[in-house]
DNA sequence: ACGAACGGTAAGCTACTCCTTACCATCGGC
DNA sequence: GCCGATGGTAAGGAGTAGCTTACCGTTCGT
């Protein structure tokens, strides 16, 4: 149930769109209607990134009479926490190491 | 010091090769060539991918002689990681939600 | 001061992503 | 059995992202 390519997650969330999808699902779970309602989108673009979203494990959908309900699919979400907090602590550890220069953050 | 725009962080972290980057970042700081040497691109394409990685606020440069050495900015990685922390709280509270009571109750 | 190393930028091409419209399948109510 | 609602899929097109080669500026060593 892991054995998502985590991969395919992070390309999931390039999009700004698929982003906003999943901010919607974090709320509470939704209908395809539903997401494209509130959506700059045609519903056949909405099944469209639900699909890639799915494939990547991010969400979950199961039916519910003639509608399908998509939510967040928390294993495949705290996946991709799991990874980016690597790559933090990484980061703080070597930054720790230089420290001493005063590091101007922007620009 | 923060004012980073995270869709930015996203939409870098969507494509590969700058995740691959950021991997070789979160090991330890590089020098431009050093990182295309580790890569199947050429090195003006890391230039290039370093530029967005950069606006994007996840990495940081400075220069060392002639090489411009960079590294992984944990601020940068910390904001898209509590955002992404965010989206799975609110999975994990759905979820509970869900499993407690029928989902009948909003469409 | 000259040459080599290092890296950022310009220009151009290929390929893919995302969107739309049109169509079809399925489910529920009457 | 029909009809309306819901949503997945196909086909096609516009825009853009990412790569390459070529070129130029900057910095260090001698």
């Amino acid at each position: 149930m892991d054995t998502y390519q985590v991969d395919d997650g992070w390309e999931a969330l390039g999009d700004r769109t698929r982003r906003a999808i999943i901010e919607c699902l974090a709320e509470r779970p939704r209908a395809v209607g539903e997401l494209a309602a509130q959506l700059p989108v045609s519903r056949p673009a909405v099944s469209q990134h639900l699909k890639v979203l799915k494939d990547a494990g991010l969400v979950i959908e199961h039916a519910a009479g003639t509608r399908r309900i998509y939510r967040l699919n928390p294993a495949g979400v705290g996946a991709l926490r799991d990874q980016l907090d690597t790559f933090w602590n990484r980061a703080l550890t070597a930054y720790k190491g230089v420290v001493e220069q005063p590091v101007e953050e922007r620009t």
